[in-house]
Formats: structure tokens, C-alpha cells, sequence
RNA sequence: GCGGGCGUGGCGUAAUGGUAGCCGCAACGGACUUAAAAUCCGUUGGAAGAAAUUCCGUGCCGGUUCGAGUCCGGCCGCCCGCACCA
């Protein structure tokens, strides 16, 4: 009998030592066991872990422990995506060097990952921003180009003019420059990509095998790569007096069979087009600034009004030479995507019909549903889109007229290809993949730029290029660029003076491969064959939702890229995919509109006041955790005051994982109470008896017995599942069937060896989500060996079954009673049964019974009529 | 704007198309205590009824089905992503 409380302080680094001292999480290949390879996405190194973090990487422990204790040979790393902006902006504004914050974070970080009593294999632990990590990222970049995977074009990005740097989308606030205010402009930049499009395909295909992902990930990323069967076509331009002009317009369409509701053509206001007109048309210039200052977001594109300036130019409809389109830059046509250059139907697509209505263009119905009268159909201010083209037919369309919307695209594509104007094209919305940063603190790309020779990779005997320590960022724009020496070098083919690329890659190149990298971390290849053979592919990947698509596209291009260049034998990186909930929290508000800290909160007959001025605050939405609303709490001092397992238990217990969960006091401490309340349950448990009962087992250590048993098999299949919290529900009915048979006097053998077995179960059920916890009752309980090295139980099955079954009754789809039947009993037999009860016959009331629905062992439904 | 998701008691939630609300929090009542905390036991979707029991109830409207929280269509609300944040 234990009165003292648990003291997590205490407990908890003791075990972890106990656990770092045995090795007990170093993973080892090993070919007479199967593996299971658990990663959860690793961390940016911002400073400190945050409850996000905490949430993730405690599924993946659970996880891990859980494949542990069930036999398999369990790989469970974690490194850091050390690169990246916030380093940089660290140095601008508090002068300090991007690397040393950096290591300074990981080692603040990996302390407080330490303390969450993670089992990960620290042995492998790898940081993106160490060149020997970062060595192999441009052995391969070069690999790839020589395998034809990079190209180096020209694309737009956003400019500062003031700080004379290129922003990213989230440094464009409506339209200026973050930290200079200044209006910003988007500028033509050459720029290093990878051509991920040569797998657009294959990405997309493959999504249909990764039975295991989410299927809603799935969609964003069909989407995303967006496959569509359309037309490329050409229309013929001439003057205001009729004149033909030497240029034409090819347009992509995938609604080449509403040809005849065009009333307009528009273009990008980067088109070439464009550009070419607005050297002589002033207003024309004036509009592509305006558009311009827009920046490259598509988001702000799409959202903003539709636009456009007429050039004075049409297009001769294809199939009407008499009808002249007068020719558009519009800010909503993406230059990124299929020609840069629209017809435009107003009266079936919402923005070109937003557009018509602004600029007086026709509107010409050219689908209708079939049957109705045509003449009936108006279009006002919503587009018509019909839901099924087999189902409408064409109006207003001459040879078009009366076929069904895919007899009309075949009859366009048809004509079009026969005139030689235009060909059927797969199109898809996906684009290659912009890998050039103009910043210091990434992977220098390896190549050098020679007068003569122009692009030269680095040999592979001078890798790795290595960022160069002794910059400055007192001056705006990129420090390699400012730097004394580093960029200047000899040609590796000419021997003449060249220069270095002074731009560093985007970080999701760190990201895309290193789950590979784990396999071998100190390999002097990217990726040790033998390795990656035997852990590849990785069986669980856990992170945010947030990540659905680019990072994750991202990897599965790059394994392939990878595979191309001979350095993973492995297409998709990920064979399971989990993609947890955000931690949320309620937020805070002083009078003045201050955000306050919860810490800082606190509640008074049910108001909220300041803690330090006594204010009283109002209580905003319930959001994600963010520094700006101050809505966080920290893991560190939850930790110290509540212990590791307390929090762990919290983030898996009432929320379902792949949703998002509210971080609240009181739950922090029912979970801190019910740590208490395991400790008592089992220190009571540990004084009884611990002979081993063989004999008949007495009612009420059965009942404890069946619960124990069922609750093991329902806890594992939950585990295996990735259903935390109702592995964790289980637990607690457990945990109540175990103390009411505590409090039972003077125990008889049968049920004093049940309490010790329930006790057992308990402990190791617990254990993958409070191992510091479970080690401690374990050895109080006492068995010899720790926790991590016991096997995962087996409930003996003839106790998780039930011969008897309660069934419900309905009478007409309403529950009027229910009975208790042996399983299996047969369908008339159940008739019979259910004819007697009480409820029944009240709710029968002598009507004639039209249906008897018997679904075995679950329910009955009598279907009456009157 | 486009793409994706979510919506169930006071709250977090549970429910292979089959008895809606397991488990937890909070609240209330009780035990223990000089007292409080802690702990333990009990009650708790709404309405009617003394009770048995009945009716209503899963954001809103409609559909499929013997049967819908679950499937389908339309709406409303909230959240996430949109290619240089990580």
C-alpha cells in the first residue's frame, strides 16, 4: 500500500537515464526480425518545443513503443529542418549568427524533447544545416541535373525595392513590403527548378496504391496536380480595321465545346502579348504595374476583382471569321497555368461572367438542360454550370446544336484538329518546382557560373560547398552576394575567373529525403543501399495536415528523383500517413485589445482577470497556438509542475488525434489526478496476493477477468489504429473495474490473482503513453524487468467473447425494448422471443405485421402498417 | 476566389448504416474531516408524468433505406491549404 504521491520530478529522469544508459532505443538492423520504421515530421529549431510538438512526437512514441513491445524491430529518429528564414531574420534584428541560434535552439529543444521521455534513437540524430548532411543534397542536385531533372528559367517573384530582396508570400502584407512598407513588385528572376512536372503522371497515379493515406490528402494532391483533357489552339489577331497581325493567340481550354458563348479572349498581364503592347500604351503599362503590385500569391489573385485592359486587339472566332473577340490583359488569368491566355464564356464560368457584366461583353447561353426550352434559360448574375454534360445539350451553337456536352468537345476537337488550328492536350495545374533562394542561411546551390563555359557544377571531389561563417547582414539582400571572396573561384573547367550561384535552395530539398537519411546517417552516400533496403519505406509518418501537399509531394517526387539517380531503390517514401489535429487554445483580451498570456489569466467567479493589473479580460475565439495571440502555454513549465506523462496523457485522452485539440487547465490536471490515481490503484494492487490461482474463478473475479481481457483486446486494436482516445476510455473503465474490486474486503485467492493480472495489464496498456509512470508501477509491482523490455499481453480469447447478446427491438425503427439471447440463435426462433416482450406487444397494439428485419445478434425491426 | 475538412448534452467526445451520448471534465448531492484540500460513492440531454412509460433530440432543408449522427443533394457556420513560412 503506497500513500505517498508519484513524483514525477523525481521519476521521470531517472527512468530516462535509465532507458539512455541501456541503450534501449538505439535501432540496429537486423534481418531476423521485422522492422517498423515510425517517424513523425521532424522540427523546425525556432527555440522551443511547443504543444504542437509535444502532441506529435507523443504518437509517434506511442507508436514506437507500442511496435516494441509487440516484437518489431523499431527505427524511431529525429533530426532538425535546421534552414531557413527565421535564423536569418534572428541575425537582422538581434545581430546574432543564423548557425549559432540555430545550434543554440536544437540544443534548448533537444533537452525538452529529452524531458518528454521520447524513445527515439538519438544516435542518429541529424541537423540539415551540417554539411554532412547537406554534402549529399548537392551530390545529388548535381546528379539529377545531369540526369536531366533541373532547369534554370526565368519566373516571377515578389521584389522589395526598398530592402532590394525578394519576399516570400507571407512577407507580402496587402501588397507591401513587411519590414520596408514599400509597394511591391513582381520581378523576372532566373531561377534553378526541378522538373517535378516530368512526374506528373506517375504522382498522380500512384495515389491510388497509398491505401493508407488519408483519403482527403489524397484528393488535395489530385487536385493539386490536376490533371484536365483540353485544347491547345490558336486564334488569329487583327487590328481595329480588320487588318490580320503577325502574331497569334493560343489559348488552353477544357471547355472547347462552349467555342461559340466566347465574347472575349483574355491574357496574363505578364503574357508576352502584354508586354509587347504595353510599349506603346501607356494605360496598358500602367495596368501591369497595377497587376504587378498584386505579388505572386494565388490567393490574392484569385480573390481580387477581376480586372482588365482592353489591347484594341481581337481575335477571330475559329469557327464565326465574322466575329472579332476583342482581346484582354485581365489580372485574373495566371500566367503559370496553360497558355496564359483565355476565351472567355461568360455565360458558364462565374469569373468571365463576372467580367462580361463589369466590362458590357455579351452573353451567350450556349449549354442548357436537356428538355428545356432555351429560350426559357436567362443568365443574370450566376453562371450556368451543369452538373452533368451527358445530361444538357447545345443551344445557340450552329453545328454544335443538340449534342450533349461531350459529343460537342469531340466535334470541336474534331474540326480543330482537322483545320490543323489546335490539338488535344493533357494539361495539368501542377507546375515544376522553384528551388532558388536568394538567402544565406540554406544549401548552397553547387554550381558555378563561367563567361565562357557558363554553367558548371561543382566537381563532386570539391563538395561540399559550405556557406561561408564570417557574413554580415547589415547591408539588404543576399550576404553570399556581399561577401569579400566567397563567390569568387576559378572555373573547374577553364580555369578562368568565374563565380559562384550565389543562391541557396529552398528547405523543403532538406525535407524531401531526410526520412531516407536515417537509415544511414553517417553514410558517406546520400543514402547506404543495404539500409534503406532494410527500413525503407517508413511505415508510419506523422505530422500536421498543413503539410498535405507540398511537403509531401515534394518527398514522394524526390524519392523518385532519387530512385532515377540510382540513390533509393524506394517510390513512395511514406507507406502510412497519419495527419494529426492542431492544439488550440482559448485566447485573451485586455480593453485595450492587448493579447494576454493564459498564464497571466486568471478566473474569478467565472470572469477572467489579469493575474498582475487585476483587469478584466475579455475571452476571444478558440485558436491555434500562436505567439501573436499569445494564446500559448508552454510544455516546459508544464512539465516541471505536472511531469511528462501527465502531459502526454493529455494530448492523446478525449480528443479524437486527427482533430484539433483544445489545451485547457482543467484537463491538464484531471490528467495529472488520474497519474495519482494509477499510482494508488496499483500500489494497492501490488500488496496482494501473488500466487498463481488455478482452480474455478468466483463471479466477481470473472467479471474483473472478462473487463481485464476485453479491455486488452479493445486497447490493442485501438493502438494499432491510431484511436488514442478511445484506447485511453478503455483505460479508465479498467481502471474503475480495478478499484471496485480493491475495495472488496478480505479477497479470496481467485480474486486477489485477478487484481495482480488486471494490474498487470493495466500498467503495460498504459505504458507506450506514460512510460515513466508505467516503470514505476512495474517495478513497485515487482517484476524485475522494465517495461520496455516486456512483451506486449495476449488476452485469452475465450474471455473477450460473450455467449449471450442483447438485441433491440423496434417496431417500425424505434427501439421499444430489447432481450437477451444466446449468440446465434436462429432467425425464427428470435421471431418467437420478441413476439412475447411487453414493449412489443404495447407498441404492436394488434396491427398486422407487414416485415420481421432480423440482423443476427444485433437488432430486430418490426415493420407494422397503420 | 479555388481546393479540402469539420459541425452530437453545459464542455471535450463515443457510436462495422442497426439501442445516440461509452469515457472524461464541469455541476449537484452524499461519505470521510474540527475545517478545507485530497479521496471515495451517487445523480446529471430536454419536455411531460407519482411511476411504468411516452414524446422530442446529432447545424438547417430535402432524399435513399425496414432503419440515417453515419450514405446522397442543397444551404449555413467554423477551420486548413493555395506553390518563397516551416
Amino acid at each position: 500500500m503506497t500513500s505517498e504521491r508519484y513524483n514525477s520530478r523525481e521519476a521521470e529522469p531517472r527512468w530516462q537515464k535509465f532507458w539512455s544508459e541501456k541503450r534501449c532505443f538505439e535501432a540496429k538492423e537486423d534481418t531476423s526480425r521485422p522492422k517498423y520504421y515510425v517517424l513523425e515530421m521532424f522540427p523546425y529549431p525556432s527555440g522551443r518545443i511547443h504543444m504542437g510538438h509535444v502532441r506529435n512526437y507523443t504518437m509517434g512514441d506511442v507508436i514506437a513503443r507500442f511496435k516494441r513491445a509487440c516484437g518489431f524491430n523499431v527505427l524511431h529518429p529525429m533530426g532538425w529542418d535546421a534552414f531557413g528564414m527565421p535564423a536569418e531574420n534572428a541575425a537582422i534584428e538581434r545581430g546574432v549568427h543564423p548557425k549559432s541560434w540555430t545550434y543554440e535552439n536544437i540544443a534548448a529543444m533537444r533537452g525538452q524533447l529529452k524531458s518528454m521521455g521520447l524513445s527515439l534513437d538519438w544516435s542518429r540524430e541529424i541537423a540539415t544545416c551540417d554539411p554532412a548532411y547537406y554534402r549529399h543534397e548537392q551530390a545529388m542536385f548535381i546528379d539529377f541535373m545531369q540526369a536531366g531533372l533541373v532547369e534554370r528559367k526565368v519566373s516571377l517573384v515578389n521584389w522589395d525595392p526598398v530592402d532590394q530582396t525578394v519576399l516570400a508570400n507571407e512577407q507580402v502584407i496587402d501588397g507591401r513590403g513587411w519590414r520596408s512598407g514599400a509597394m511591391v513588385e513582381k520581378r523576372e528572376l532566373a531561377q534553378w527548378f526541378l522538373k517535378i512536372t516530368d512526374f506528373s503522371e506517375e504522382l498522380l497515379e500512384a495515389l491510388d496504391r497509398l491505401e493508407k493515406w488519408p483519403e482527403k490528402v489524397r484528393l488535395m494532391q489530385r487536385n493539386w496536380i490536376g490533371r484536365s483533357e483540353g485544347m491547345r489552339f490558336s486564334f488569329v489577331l487583327e487590328d481595329e480595321k480588320g487588318n490580320e497581325l503577325p502574331d497569334k493567340l493560343w489559348a488552353y481550354t477544357t471547355r472547347h465545346d462552349t467555342i461559340f458563348g466566347a465574347s472575349f479572349c483574355a491574357i496574363s498581364a505578364d503574357h508576352e502579348l502584354a508586354k509587347k503592347y504595353s510599349a506603346g500604351d501607356a494605360g496598358l503599362a500602367e495596368f501591369r504595374r497595377e497587376v504587378s503590385a498584386l505579388g505572386t500569391s494565388e490567393e490574392t489573385i484569385e480573390r481580387a476583382e477581376k480586372k482588365g485592359y482592353a489591347l484594341g486587339i481581337y481575335a477571330r472566332h475559329p469557327f464565326q471569321p465574322k466575329l472579332k473577340l476583342p482581346v484582354y490583359a485581365a489580372n485574373f488569368v495566371l500566367m503559370g497555368y496553360g497558355e496564359g491566355a483565355i476565351f472567355g464564356c461568360p455565360a458558364h464560368d462565374q469569373r468571365d461572367l463576372d467580367f462580361a457584366r463589369k466590362y458590357g461583353l455579351p452573353v451567350i447561353p450556349v449549354v442548357a438542360p436537356k428538355g428545356v426550352d432555351p429560350a426559357s434559360l436567362t443568365i443574370s448574375t450566376e453562371a450556368y454550370l451543369e452538373k452533368d454534360g451527358a445530361e444538357s445539350q447545345m443551344i445557340n451553337s450552329e453545328f454544335l446544336n443538340g449534342l450533349s456536352v461531350p459529343e460537342a468537345k469531340e466535334e470541336v476537337a474534331r474540326r480543330f484538329e482537322a483545320s490543323g488550328m489546335g490539338k488535344r492536350k493533357v494539361n495539368f495545374r501542377l507546375r515544376d518546382w522553384g528551388v532558388s533562394r536568394q538567402r544565406y542561411w540554406g544549401c548552397p546551390v553547387p554550381v558555378i557560373h563561367c563567361p565562357t563555359c557558363k554553367i558548371v557544377p561543382v566537381p563532386k571531389s570539391d563538395l561540399p560547398v559550405t556557406l561561408p561563417e564570417d557574413v554580415t547582414f547589415d547591408k539588404p539582400g543576399n550576404p553570399l552576394v556581399h561577401h569579400p571572396t566567397w563567390k569568387h573561384v576559378k572555373c573547374p573547367k577553364c580555369g578562368a575567373n568565374a563565380t559562384r550561384e550565389t543562391d541557396t535552395f529552398d528547405t523543403f530539398i532538406d525535407s524531401s529525403w531526410y526520412y531516407a537519411r536515417f537509415c544511414s546517417p553517417n553514410a558517406d552516400v546520400p543514402v547506404e543501399a543495404g539500409a534503406a533496403r532494410y527500413w525503407m519505406p517508413v511505415d508510419q509518418y506523422i505530422g500536421g495536415v498543413e503539410h498535405a501537399i507540398l511537403h509531401l509531394l515534394y518527398s514522394r517526387f524526390f524519392a523518385r528523383a532519387m530512385g532515377k539517380t540510382h540513390h533509393l531503390d524506394w517510390d513512395e517514401p511514406f507507406a502510412s500517413l497519419f495527419t494529426q489535429g492542431m492544439v488550440v487554445h482559448e485566447t485573451f483580451k485586455t480593453g485595450s485589445g492587448e493579447w494576454v498570456f493564459p498564464v497571466d489569466a486568471t478566473l474569478r467567479d467565472g470572469k477572467w482577470f489579469h493575474a498582475k493589473t487585476g483587469e478584466e479580460l475579455t475571452i476571444g475565439g478558440i485558436e491555434k497556438m500562436s505567439k501573436s495571440k499569445r494564446n500559448v502555454v508552454d510544455p516546459e513549465s508544464i512539465i516541471e509542475s505536472f511531469g511528462a506523462d501527465t502531459a502526454r496523457w493529455f494530448m492523446l485522452s478525449d480528443s479524437p488525434p486527427e482533430r484539433d485539440i483544445e489545451w485547457t487547465e482543467a484537463g491538464a490536471e484531471g490528467a495529472w489526478k488520474f497519474t495519482q490515481r494509477l499510482w494508488r490503484i496499483l500500489g494497492d494492487a501490488s500488496s496482494r496476493d501473488t500466487a498463481p490461482f488455478t482452480g474455478e474463478f468466483g463471479p466477481a473475479a470473472s467479471e474483473l477477468r472478462r473487463i481485464a481481457h476485453r479491455t486488452l483486446a479493445a486497447v490493442t486494436d485501438d493502438l494499432s489504429s491510431l484511436r488514442f482516445n478511445r484506447a485511453i476510455a478503455r483505460i479508465y473503465e479498467l481502471s474503475n473495474a480495478l478499484s471496485t474490486a480493491l475495495a472488496i474486503a478480505n479477497p479470496s485467492a481467485d480474486l486477489a490473482f485477478t487484481i495482480r493480472e488486471a494490474g498487470n495489464f493495466l500498467v503495460l496498456m498504459f505504458a507506450p503513453m506514460m512510460p515513466h509512470l508505467a516503470e514505476e508501477c512495474w517495478a513497485l509491482m515487482g517484476h524485475k524487468q522494465p517495461v520496455v523490455e516486456t512483451p506486449w499481453p495476449t488476452p485469452i480469447s475465450a474471455l473477450t467473447v460473450d455467449d449471450e447478446v442483447t438485441i433491440a427491438v423496434q417496431v417500425n425503427g424505434k427501439r421499444r425494448d430489447e432481450i437477451r439471447l444466446q449468440k446465434g440463435t436462429a432467425k425464427d426462433q428470435v421471431e418467437a422471443a420478441v413476439m412475447k416482450l411487453d414493449g412489443v406487444k404495447r407498441a404492436l397494439d394488434g396491427k398486422p405485421v407487414v416485415k420481421f428485419i432480423v440482423v443476427p445478434d444485433r437488432i430486430v425491426n418490426i415493420v407494422v402498417s397503420g
